[in-house]
DNA sequence: CCCCTTGTTTTACGATCGTAAAACAGCAAG
DNA sequence: CTTGCTGTTTTACGATCGTAAAACAAGGGG
Protein backbone atom coordinates (compact mmCIF):
# COMPACT_ATOMS: atom_id res chain seq x y z
CA UNK A 1 0.00 0.00 0.00
CA UNK A 2 1.49 2.91 -1.33
CA UNK A 3 1.50 6.44 0.67
CA UNK A 4 -1.27 8.69 0.32
CA UNK A 5 -0.40 11.71 -2.43
CA UNK A 6 -1.04 15.28 -1.45
CA UNK A 7 -0.99 18.98 -2.70
CA UNK A 8 1.45 21.17 -0.87
CA UNK A 9 -1.02 24.52 0.43
CA UNK A 10 0.27 27.81 1.90
CA UNK A 11 0.42 27.93 5.32
CA UNK A 12 -2.52 29.73 6.26
CA UNK A 13 -4.48 28.17 4.06
CA UNK A 14 -4.49 24.81 6.00
CA UNK A 15 -4.93 26.59 9.17
CA UNK A 16 -7.46 27.99 8.05
CA UNK A 17 -9.05 24.60 7.04
CA UNK A 18 -8.36 22.92 10.39
CA UNK A 19 -10.09 26.51 12.52
CA UNK A 20 -13.25 25.65 10.01
CA UNK A 21 -13.15 22.15 10.99
CA UNK A 22 -13.08 22.51 14.49
CA UNK A 23 -15.84 25.01 14.17
CA UNK A 24 -17.85 22.33 12.48
CA UNK A 25 -17.29 19.72 14.40
CA UNK A 26 -17.63 21.69 17.75
CA UNK A 27 -21.12 22.85 15.95
CA UNK A 28 -22.76 19.64 15.06
CA UNK A 29 -21.31 17.09 18.11
CA UNK A 30 -20.43 20.05 20.67
CA UNK A 31 -16.88 19.30 22.44
CA UNK A 32 -16.73 15.54 22.33
CA UNK A 33 -16.79 15.76 19.09
CA UNK A 34 -14.34 18.09 18.51
CA UNK A 35 -11.11 15.19 18.73
CA UNK A 36 -7.38 15.64 16.76
CA UNK A 37 -8.74 12.68 14.15
CA UNK A 38 -12.46 13.97 13.59
CA UNK A 39 -11.52 17.57 12.97
CA UNK A 40 -8.46 16.70 10.97
CA UNK A 41 -10.62 14.22 9.02
CA UNK A 42 -13.16 16.80 8.24
CA UNK A 43 -10.66 19.10 7.51
CA UNK A 44 -8.93 16.17 4.50
CA UNK A 45 -5.73 16.46 6.41
CA UNK A 46 -3.79 13.75 7.97
CA UNK A 47 -4.24 13.73 12.37
CA UNK A 48 -0.31 14.81 12.54
CA UNK A 49 -0.68 18.21 10.65
CA UNK A 50 -2.66 19.36 13.48
CA UNK A 51 0.91 19.94 15.65
CA UNK A 52 2.10 21.72 12.87
CA UNK A 53 -0.04 24.67 12.69
CA UNK A 54 -1.13 24.94 16.63
CA UNK A 55 0.01 23.38 19.65
CA UNK A 56 -2.30 20.96 20.94
CA UNK A 57 -6.25 20.40 20.46
CA UNK A 58 -6.42 23.36 23.36
CA UNK A 59 -4.88 26.02 21.59
CA UNK A 60 -7.06 24.87 17.95
CA UNK A 61 -10.05 25.66 19.89
CA UNK A 62 -8.91 28.84 21.04
CA UNK A 63 -7.72 29.56 18.00
CA UNK A 64 -11.51 28.75 16.29
CA UNK A 65 -12.99 30.85 19.26
CA UNK A 66 -10.70 33.79 18.22
CA UNK A 67 -11.80 33.84 14.84
CA UNK A 68 -15.35 33.16 15.02
CA UNK A 69 -15.56 36.07 17.67
CA UNK A 70 -13.51 38.53 14.87
CA UNK A 71 -15.89 37.40 12.54
CA UNK A 72 -18.93 38.37 14.57
CA UNK A 73 -17.50 41.22 15.61
CA UNK A 74 -16.54 42.47 12.00
CA UNK A 75 -20.19 41.47 11.09
CA UNK A 76 -21.62 43.35 13.47
CA UNK A 77 -19.39 46.51 12.76
CA UNK A 78 -20.24 46.22 9.15
CA UNK A 79 -23.55 46.49 10.10
CA UNK A 80 -23.27 49.52 12.24
CA UNK A 81 -21.26 51.85 8.97
CA UNK A 82 -24.10 50.81 6.78
CA UNK A 83 -26.96 51.76 8.54
CA UNK A 84 -28.45 54.92 8.85
CA UNK A 85 -26.00 57.82 10.27
CA UNK A 86 -28.69 58.91 13.17
CA UNK A 87 -27.92 57.36 16.77
CA UNK A 88 -30.82 55.09 17.26
CA UNK A 89 -30.49 53.52 13.98
CA UNK A 90 -27.02 52.42 14.73
CA UNK A 91 -27.73 51.06 17.73
CA UNK A 92 -30.36 49.11 16.26
CA UNK A 93 -28.05 48.09 13.25
CA UNK A 94 -26.06 46.00 15.81
CA UNK A 95 -28.71 44.15 17.68
CA UNK A 96 -30.35 43.03 14.96
CA UNK A 97 -27.54 42.60 12.90
CA UNK A 98 -27.11 39.55 15.35
CA UNK A 99 -30.38 37.86 13.83
CA UNK A 100 -29.84 38.29 10.29
CA UNK A 101 -26.62 36.21 7.88
CA UNK A 102 -24.04 35.84 8.54
CA UNK A 103 -24.37 35.78 12.23
CA UNK A 104 -27.77 34.21 12.73
CA UNK A 105 -26.67 30.96 10.95
CA UNK A 106 -27.52 27.39 13.27
CA UNK A 107 -23.49 26.36 12.70
CA UNK A 108 -22.27 29.55 14.41
CA UNK A 109 -24.87 29.19 17.11
CA UNK A 110 -23.97 25.86 18.18
CA UNK A 111 -20.25 26.02 18.23
CA UNK A 112 -20.51 29.56 20.45
CA UNK A 113 -22.73 27.56 23.12
CA UNK A 114 -19.83 25.07 22.89
CA UNK A 115 -17.44 27.75 23.82
CA UNK A 116 -19.68 28.62 26.26
CA UNK A 117 -19.80 25.26 27.92
CA UNK A 118 -15.59 25.85 28.09
CA UNK A 119 -15.35 28.66 29.69
CA UNK A 120 -15.28 27.58 33.23
CA UNK A 121 -12.89 24.80 32.33
CA UNK A 122 -10.06 26.39 30.64
CA UNK A 123 -8.38 29.20 31.57
CA UNK A 124 -6.91 30.09 27.75
CA UNK A 125 -10.71 30.40 26.80
CA UNK A 126 -11.84 32.05 29.94
CA UNK A 127 -9.44 35.14 29.24
CA UNK A 128 -10.62 34.58 25.22
CA UNK A 129 -14.03 35.09 26.40
CA UNK A 130 -13.71 38.01 28.73
CA UNK A 131 -11.48 39.81 25.93
CA UNK A 132 -14.39 39.29 23.24
CA UNK A 133 -17.26 39.92 25.32
CA UNK A 134 -15.44 43.00 26.41
CA UNK A 135 -15.32 44.34 22.84
CA UNK A 136 -18.90 43.33 22.20
CA UNK A 137 -20.11 45.49 25.20
CA UNK A 138 -17.75 47.89 24.64
CA UNK A 139 -19.61 48.46 21.40
CA UNK A 140 -22.90 48.91 22.67
CA UNK A 141 -21.56 50.96 25.58
CA UNK A 142 -20.32 53.86 22.79
CA UNK A 143 -23.64 53.23 20.66
CA UNK A 144 -26.04 53.71 23.83
CA UNK A 145 -23.65 56.87 24.72
CA UNK A 146 -24.42 58.02 21.20
CA UNK A 147 -27.96 57.46 22.34
CA UNK A 148 -27.71 60.40 25.26
CA UNK A 149 -27.85 57.37 27.61
CA UNK A 150 -26.21 58.10 31.37
CA UNK A 151 -22.78 57.20 31.68
CA UNK A 152 -23.57 55.61 34.72
CA UNK A 153 -26.16 53.70 33.20
CA UNK A 154 -24.28 52.46 30.12
CA UNK A 155 -22.66 49.10 31.68
CA UNK A 156 -25.63 47.63 33.46
CA UNK A 157 -27.95 48.52 30.10
CA UNK A 158 -25.21 47.13 27.77
CA UNK A 159 -25.54 43.96 29.81
CA UNK A 160 -28.80 43.64 29.58
CA UNK A 161 -29.06 44.15 25.75
CA UNK A 162 -26.02 41.51 25.12
CA UNK A 163 -28.13 38.77 27.45
CA UNK A 164 -31.08 39.09 25.71
CA UNK A 165 -29.44 38.58 22.28
CA UNK A 166 -27.46 36.08 23.80
CA UNK A 167 -30.62 33.92 25.23
CA UNK A 168 -32.14 34.74 21.80
CA UNK A 169 -29.37 33.12 20.41
CA UNK A 170 -29.75 30.28 22.51
CA UNK A 171 -33.07 29.47 22.35
CA UNK A 172 -33.26 29.86 18.33
CA UNK A 173 -30.42 27.34 18.54
CA UNK A 174 -31.60 24.70 20.62
CA UNK A 175 -35.30 25.04 19.98
CA UNK A 176 -35.57 26.53 16.30
CA UNK A 177 -39.33 25.74 15.71
CA UNK A 178 -40.62 28.47 18.56
CA UNK A 179 -40.24 31.42 17.02
CA UNK A 180 -38.24 32.91 14.10
CA UNK A 181 -35.24 35.11 13.77
CA UNK A 182 -37.38 38.23 12.30
CA UNK A 183 -39.01 37.97 16.08
CA UNK A 184 -36.42 37.99 17.62
CA UNK A 185 -34.94 40.62 15.95
CA UNK A 186 -38.67 42.62 17.07
CA UNK A 187 -38.05 41.45 20.53
CA UNK A 188 -34.43 43.21 20.68
CA UNK A 189 -36.06 46.28 19.53
CA UNK A 190 -38.60 46.64 21.67
CA UNK A 191 -36.17 46.39 24.71
CA UNK A 192 -33.62 49.00 23.21
CA UNK A 193 -36.95 51.26 23.29
CA UNK A 194 -37.32 50.00 27.14
CA UNK A 195 -33.94 50.65 27.90
CA UNK A 196 -33.63 54.12 25.97
CA UNK A 197 -36.88 55.21 27.89
CA UNK B 1 -4.37 -6.43 49.96
CA UNK B 2 -7.62 -6.59 51.21
CA UNK B 3 -10.94 -5.66 49.37
CA UNK B 4 -12.05 -2.16 50.57
CA UNK B 5 -15.13 -2.14 52.83
CA UNK B 6 -18.21 -0.39 52.56
CA UNK B 7 -21.64 -0.14 53.31
CA UNK B 8 -24.97 -0.57 52.21
CA UNK B 9 -27.22 2.38 51.55
CA UNK B 10 -30.70 2.42 50.18
CA UNK B 11 -31.01 2.55 46.65
CA UNK B 12 -32.24 5.57 45.74
CA UNK B 13 -29.70 6.98 48.21
CA UNK B 14 -27.08 6.00 46.11
CA UNK B 15 -28.35 7.04 43.13
CA UNK B 16 -29.44 10.46 44.64
CA UNK B 17 -25.36 10.86 45.47
CA UNK B 18 -24.10 9.44 42.09
CA UNK B 19 -26.58 12.43 40.33
CA UNK B 20 -25.64 15.04 42.48
CA UNK B 21 -21.78 14.08 42.19
CA UNK B 22 -22.59 14.33 38.18
CA UNK B 23 -23.99 17.64 38.43
CA UNK B 24 -21.19 18.86 40.64
CA UNK B 25 -18.43 17.44 38.01
CA UNK B 26 -20.30 19.14 35.29
CA UNK B 27 -20.18 22.45 36.97
CA UNK B 28 -16.48 22.60 37.99
CA UNK B 29 -15.08 20.85 34.53
CA UNK B 30 -17.59 20.65 32.08
CA UNK B 31 -18.69 17.77 29.96
CA UNK B 32 -15.05 16.13 29.54
CA UNK B 33 -14.85 16.42 33.43
CA UNK B 34 -17.59 14.53 33.82
CA UNK B 35 -16.31 10.95 32.93
CA UNK B 36 -17.63 7.33 35.21
CA UNK B 37 -14.46 7.12 37.52
CA UNK B 38 -14.53 10.93 38.26
CA UNK B 39 -17.84 10.89 39.17
CA UNK B 40 -17.78 7.87 41.11
CA UNK B 41 -14.42 8.96 42.96
CA UNK B 42 -17.00 12.27 43.43
CA UNK B 43 -19.34 10.26 45.02
CA UNK B 44 -17.49 8.06 47.44
CA UNK B 45 -18.27 4.99 45.09
CA UNK B 46 -16.31 2.56 43.09
CA UNK B 47 -16.92 3.65 39.06
CA UNK B 48 -18.69 -0.07 38.49
CA UNK B 49 -21.68 0.76 40.62
CA UNK B 50 -22.56 3.00 38.15
CA UNK B 51 -24.02 0.77 35.85
CA UNK B 52 -25.69 -0.75 38.71
CA UNK B 53 -28.00 2.02 39.18
CA UNK B 54 -28.24 3.68 35.47
CA UNK B 55 -27.79 2.59 31.84
CA UNK B 56 -24.45 3.97 31.30
CA UNK B 57 -23.10 7.34 31.41
CA UNK B 58 -25.53 8.98 29.36
CA UNK B 59 -28.66 7.89 31.31
CA UNK B 60 -27.07 9.42 34.29
CA UNK B 61 -26.51 12.78 32.47
CA UNK B 62 -30.18 12.35 31.62
CA UNK B 63 -31.08 11.72 34.95
CA UNK B 64 -29.21 14.87 36.18
CA UNK B 65 -30.74 17.14 33.69
CA UNK B 66 -34.14 15.91 35.07
CA UNK B 67 -33.54 16.36 38.24
CA UNK B 68 -31.81 19.64 38.30
CA UNK B 69 -34.70 20.47 35.99
CA UNK B 70 -37.18 19.66 38.66
CA UNK B 71 -35.02 21.72 41.47
CA UNK B 72 -35.38 24.52 39.42
CA UNK B 73 -39.24 24.67 38.88
CA UNK B 74 -40.04 23.67 41.87
CA UNK B 75 -38.35 26.76 43.21
CA UNK B 76 -40.11 28.82 40.74
CA UNK B 77 -43.60 27.39 41.87
CA UNK B 78 -42.24 27.36 45.26
CA UNK B 79 -41.97 31.53 45.23
CA UNK B 80 -45.15 31.90 42.97
CA UNK B 81 -46.88 30.51 46.17
CA UNK B 82 -45.72 32.41 48.65
CA UNK B 83 -46.10 35.96 46.60
CA UNK B 84 -48.62 38.19 46.53
CA UNK B 85 -52.00 37.12 44.97
CA UNK B 86 -52.17 39.92 42.67
CA UNK B 87 -51.36 38.77 38.84
CA UNK B 88 -48.07 41.60 38.30
CA UNK B 89 -46.67 40.10 41.69
CA UNK B 90 -46.83 36.26 40.96
CA UNK B 91 -45.50 37.01 37.53
CA UNK B 92 -42.35 39.40 38.89
CA UNK B 93 -42.02 35.84 41.72
CA UNK B 94 -41.56 33.93 39.27
CA UNK B 95 -39.16 35.46 37.22
CA UNK B 96 -36.92 36.90 39.78
CA UNK B 97 -36.68 33.77 42.01
CA UNK B 98 -34.30 32.71 39.23
CA UNK B 99 -31.87 35.16 40.48
CA UNK B 100 -32.44 34.49 43.72
CA UNK B 101 -31.12 31.17 46.10
CA UNK B 102 -31.67 28.12 45.50
CA UNK B 103 -31.48 28.76 41.98
CA UNK B 104 -28.49 31.90 41.36
CA UNK B 105 -25.99 29.33 42.36
CA UNK B 106 -22.75 29.09 40.24
CA UNK B 107 -22.27 25.28 40.64
CA UNK B 108 -26.21 25.01 39.29
CA UNK B 109 -25.74 27.87 36.63
CA UNK B 110 -22.95 25.76 35.44
CA UNK B 111 -24.27 22.51 34.96
CA UNK B 112 -27.58 24.16 33.08
CA UNK B 113 -24.77 25.61 30.42
CA UNK B 114 -23.29 22.06 30.25
CA UNK B 115 -26.87 20.56 29.44
CA UNK B 116 -27.31 23.33 26.66
CA UNK B 117 -23.86 21.65 25.05
CA UNK B 118 -25.64 18.23 24.72
CA UNK B 119 -28.77 19.50 22.99
CA UNK B 120 -27.48 19.35 19.70
CA UNK B 121 -25.68 16.01 19.84
CA UNK B 122 -27.67 14.42 21.90
CA UNK B 123 -31.15 13.30 21.26
CA UNK B 124 -32.14 12.16 24.80
CA UNK B 125 -31.19 15.36 26.32
CA UNK B 126 -33.09 17.17 23.53
CA UNK B 127 -36.09 15.78 24.14
CA UNK B 128 -35.37 16.09 27.77
CA UNK B 129 -34.85 19.86 26.98
CA UNK B 130 -37.83 20.50 25.08
CA UNK B 131 -39.66 18.80 27.95
CA UNK B 132 -38.00 20.66 30.64
CA UNK B 133 -38.00 24.34 29.06
CA UNK B 134 -41.94 23.49 27.87
CA UNK B 135 -42.89 23.74 30.96
CA UNK B 136 -40.81 26.44 32.06
CA UNK B 137 -42.69 28.43 29.57
CA UNK B 138 -45.88 27.11 30.15
CA UNK B 139 -45.68 28.52 33.40
CA UNK B 140 -44.50 31.96 32.17
CA UNK B 141 -47.12 31.95 29.59
CA UNK B 142 -49.93 30.71 32.50
CA UNK B 143 -49.08 34.20 34.47
CA UNK B 144 -48.80 36.37 31.45
CA UNK B 145 -52.42 35.33 30.78
CA UNK B 146 -53.00 35.83 33.79
CA UNK B 147 -52.09 39.87 33.79
CA UNK B 148 -54.28 40.26 30.63
CA UNK B 149 -51.79 39.55 28.00
CA UNK B 150 -53.52 38.44 24.99
CA UNK B 151 -53.49 34.63 23.78
CA UNK B 152 -51.69 35.61 20.31
CA UNK B 153 -48.94 37.45 21.91
CA UNK B 154 -48.19 35.02 24.98
CA UNK B 155 -46.24 32.73 23.14
CA UNK B 156 -43.57 35.22 21.67
CA UNK B 157 -43.56 36.76 24.93
CA UNK B 158 -42.87 33.67 26.85
CA UNK B 159 -40.25 33.07 24.63
CA UNK B 160 -38.64 36.92 25.12
CA UNK B 161 -38.74 36.39 29.27
CA UNK B 162 -37.19 33.26 28.60
CA UNK B 163 -34.30 34.55 26.66
CA UNK B 164 -33.28 37.46 28.94
CA UNK B 165 -33.62 34.93 32.01
CA UNK B 166 -31.11 32.69 30.38
CA UNK B 167 -28.99 35.23 28.89
CA UNK B 168 -28.36 36.81 32.43
CA UNK B 169 -27.81 33.33 34.21
CA UNK B 170 -25.19 32.81 31.56
CA UNK B 171 -23.55 36.30 31.76
CA UNK B 172 -23.83 35.89 35.92
CA UNK B 173 -22.24 32.81 35.44
CA UNK B 174 -19.38 33.00 32.86
CA UNK B 175 -18.54 36.97 34.12
CA UNK B 176 -19.62 37.21 37.30
CA UNK B 177 -17.83 40.42 37.98
CA UNK B 178 -19.81 42.17 35.66
CA UNK B 179 -23.05 43.30 37.27
CA UNK B 180 -24.78 41.32 40.23
CA UNK B 181 -28.12 39.02 40.93
CA UNK B 182 -29.98 42.11 42.69
CA UNK B 183 -29.06 44.06 38.85
CA UNK B 184 -29.92 40.85 37.09
CA UNK B 185 -33.29 40.93 38.89
CA UNK B 186 -33.75 44.34 38.23
CA UNK B 187 -33.57 44.40 34.41
CA UNK B 188 -35.78 41.46 34.55
CA UNK B 189 -38.38 43.23 35.84
CA UNK B 190 -37.68 45.80 33.61
CA UNK B 191 -38.46 43.57 30.90
CA UNK B 192 -41.20 42.79 32.51
CA UNK B 193 -43.18 46.27 32.67
CA UNK B 194 -42.05 46.73 28.83
CA UNK B 195 -43.66 43.73 27.90
CA UNK B 196 -47.19 44.36 29.85
CA UNK B 197 -47.18 47.77 28.18
C1' DC C 1 -25.38 -20.84 62.23
C1' DC C 2 -25.48 -20.97 57.42
C1' DC C 3 -27.15 -19.69 53.14
C1' DC C 4 -28.98 -16.58 49.72
C1' DT C 5 -29.82 -12.35 47.75
C1' DT C 6 -27.90 -8.33 46.03
C1' DG C 7 -25.33 -4.09 46.62
C1' DT C 8 -20.51 -3.19 45.81
C1' DT C 9 -15.84 -3.72 44.38
C1' DT C 10 -12.35 -5.51 41.48
C1' DT C 11 -10.31 -6.81 37.31
C1' DA C 12 -10.06 -7.00 32.48
C1' DC C 13 -10.92 -5.69 27.64
C1' DG C 14 -11.24 -3.16 23.41
C1' DA C 15 -11.70 1.46 21.70
C1' DT C 16 -10.23 5.96 21.38
C1' DC C 17 -7.88 9.81 23.08
C1' DG C 18 -3.64 13.51 22.39
C1' DT C 19 0.85 13.57 21.27
C1' DA C 20 5.77 12.46 19.83
C1' DA C 21 8.84 11.15 16.41
C1' DA C 22 10.21 8.99 12.29
C1' DA C 23 9.39 8.27 7.37
C1' DC C 24 8.06 10.16 3.24
C1' DA C 25 6.90 13.45 -0.70
C1' DG C 26 6.35 17.78 -3.00
C1' DC C 27 8.70 21.64 -4.80
C1' DA C 28 12.13 25.27 -5.40
C1' DA C 29 17.05 26.15 -5.94
C1' DG C 30 21.42 24.88 -7.68
C1' DC D 1 19.22 15.78 -12.51
C1' DT D 2 20.21 16.33 -7.92
C1' DT D 3 19.99 18.39 -3.34
C1' DG D 4 17.81 20.34 0.62
C1' DC D 5 13.99 22.18 3.03
C1' DT D 6 9.68 21.52 5.01
C1' DG D 7 4.80 20.42 4.64
C1' DT D 8 2.52 16.06 5.25
C1' DT D 9 1.66 11.37 6.39
C1' DT D 10 2.50 7.30 8.93
C1' DT D 11 3.36 4.65 12.89
C1' DA D 12 3.76 4.01 17.67
C1' DC D 13 3.07 4.88 22.65
C1' DG D 14 0.99 5.59 27.10
C1' DA D 15 -3.16 7.26 29.16
C1' DT D 16 -7.87 7.19 29.73
C1' DC D 17 -12.33 6.26 28.18
C1' DG D 18 -17.11 3.25 28.89
C1' DT D 19 -18.47 -1.12 29.78
C1' DA D 20 -18.81 -6.24 30.82
C1' DA D 21 -18.33 -9.79 33.95
C1' DA D 22 -16.45 -12.06 37.80
C1' DA D 23 -15.28 -11.89 42.72
C1' DC D 24 -16.53 -10.48 47.03
C1' DA D 25 -19.07 -8.77 51.26
C1' DA D 26 -22.97 -7.25 53.95
C1' DG D 27 -27.16 -8.22 56.09
C1' DG D 28 -31.54 -10.66 56.68
C1' DG D 29 -34.40 -15.11 56.69
C1' DG D 30 -34.34 -19.91 57.22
Amino acid sequence: MSRATFTREEADSRRQDLIDACARKLADGGVAAATVRAICAEAGVSPGLLRHYFAGIDDLVAATYRTVGERVKAALDAAVAQADHRPRARLSAYVVASFRAPIADPALLATWIAFWSLVKANAAIAHLHADIYGGYRAGIEALLAENGVAPGDCRLKAVAITALVDGLWLELCLAPDTFTPDEAAEMAERWLDALLG
